[in-house]
DNA sequence: GATGAATGAGGTTTCATTCAT
DNA sequence: AATGAATGAAACCTCATTCAT
């Protein structure tokens, strides 16, 4: 967590410290991204850098739950408020295209994400022991869907809900990877989401 | 490529080499992994390690090729002589328990490949232009599934290898982190593999 | 070129720094001239030399600047300003005694320049395209002589100034070496001058 | 002194290792040069060097003898026979042709006699204390021109000696930089020598 | 004598972090 | 709070030399 000086900092100041960070970590790979660099970048000075956060991984921390934070953003305004509303697969719908969305957004955030999720040792060392709350997300979000009688009860939720994290990683990896997908074309989201709800879905 | 000192040595000692490698890099991501580490793990000296390889990234690339290598071994007893003979989607689950059964015996051959995976910087440090030979396998096979009339041919080919390949990935990094999948136990391929069959087959 | 901290250093450590170079460049060439020595005779960190100066050479290349500049101060004051006043071989005269007098002053410094003169794959690296600096010096005196008069025309000035360069050389390493030249004694100059006006002055 | 070993090997072994040192001591300062590259070049084991050779100053030391010897081979021929028939500046002519000669022939083993001038720490390892033998042999051809009466017996033969001394390096350093020298036009030659003679000659 | 693997000291350089102002 | 110099551990890598066959 940042010190407080570092709240206390004017926002713009704040700002240009966080871009010069997730700049950094989008390029490089957590253990070879330089605390100098984003110092430079943010024009401050090294030893402000430690006045405001612990050290580097601290930082690290501090972006990935302002990510998770803005991502929570991206869905809260979809689904979160409509839940009832909807059935499963259009649930699941909106999930995804937040996701996409918020992968247009901010690339870079998803970057970092990414690699994260391959380095485990980092990873643990962050998060404690590993726990992967997007899966659990899916999962929960795939018991409602039995519940509703939309989804196949046989179907092991916790598996399947790790498929869906997967698909969802790729997808965004290929957004922000070629920046192929466009949001008006939503033929490919529709492939997916067809491909899993066909996969997924209770027979009568 | 190694060089030709290190197909000299007693096989004994290139496979404490090469364990106390793999060991290493599938503990920390490439720049972190120290060759100090490997070559004391290995009971070599340093100065020997430069005797065997160029510098670090040659041993981590000779260890991706041994790793695809040792993959193709596991795919080619399955599928290669059987093309012809099965179904599209019986191949795909000949590839798929080929990648299981792979990444059940090789947990950290596979770690590192999904860790080099996220380093797209380093990945084409190694392999070039950057080209994912993995979708691409994949991309075929559904082509020839379309062929075959298995597979509906208005699914865009290249978007669903990367997601066959992204299920690929979650599949293993799923056995390797909780060794939850046994062989015997079929279930969640099936379940898998009924996914994607459904959401991808040729409806009538 | 240095880096900005070094200028900003306080003058005292810069000149502690300065003289532990100048000493370990002295003795040994550049090749195996330590930074570590020359960290610790300055007393201060190895990782404060790298605050400094970008890597070896920067160091190297700077006290060359330094020699060069200090070098000119000594011509300067005797010469520059008298150009026009004075005949040919008064001006050579000059200048050998300012060259004199700079090695006394700064025999470390002439070691360094000599050493470096005969490793000529350095010398490009550090002034590029290899050029004789100090030769084309002596050539455009000697044309000055000849227009003047002074010096016969026949003869190579390319050549000459080779030679001229060359003798400087030697009576500078011959003074560096035994500090066998008083200033106060300046036979041995005069014979040199000698040597070279009897050689070089024109015929009647 | 190499060891005995060395001596027994086949002629056109032991000049391919010569060869492959000259040329590795002629591109690189001693400190740089590798006993590797030297073995490689010569296509011996890096082994077999240390069966021939103390270690990289024993090989080294030895190249300068033979460099010692072949240079006196040249003067032998031209003057040590013709002492007493030639007068002192038919000698030194001739003592400068014969370095001229050999530098043309020898151009690599000029340049690493050159390169360990300039190297005194390497220079009084190798000859122990510092002693000039170039300079002492014109030291001796000027007394002999003194007693000829050729000389001006008012100048200091040990200073006029280590000015020759540096003529004749300057020269063979042009020599091999830019291989400019023409033996049939001896004009270059003719013009040094003429600076000497006036220089240095008796006046009446 | 020939080989080439083995060694390890030592060099340069990087960088997170601390410290003094 | 801000600065930026100072530190030193640690990494990679090189190479002369020794050793065992």
């Amino acid at each position: 967590m940042p010190k407080e000086t570092f709240f206390n900092l004017p926002e713009e100041k704040r700002e240009r410290i966080i871009n010069a960070a997730i700049d950094e970590f989008a390029t490089y790979p957590f253990y070879q991204a330089r605390v100098t660099a984003i110092a430079e970048q943010a024009g401050i000075a090294k030893g402000s850098f430690y006045q405001y956060f612990e050290d580097k991984k601290d930082l690290f921390k501090y972006l990935m739950e302002l990510s998770v934070e803005k991502k929570m953003s991206y869905i809260s305004h979809d689904v979160v408020e409509g839940k009832g509303k909807y059935g499963f697969f259009q649930l699941l719908r909106e999930v995804y295209l937040s996701g996409i969305r918020f992968a247009k957004d901010n690339p870079r955030l998803v970057a970092i994400g990414i690699m994260l999720l391959s380095d485990k040792e980092l990873y643990t060392q962050i998060y404690g022991e590993y726990e992967d709350t997007s899966a659990e997300f899916f999962r929960k979000l795939l018991e409602y869907g039995k519940e509703q009688g939309a989804v196949n009860p046989e179907i092991d939720s916790a598996f399947v809900a790790k498929m869906l994290t997967g698909m969802s990683i790729v997808l965004t990896d290929y957004i922000i990877a070629d920046g192929k997908v466009d949001l008006d074309d939503m033929e490919i989201i529709d492939q997916m989401l067809h491909l899993v709800e066909n996969g997924v879905k209770k027979r009568d």
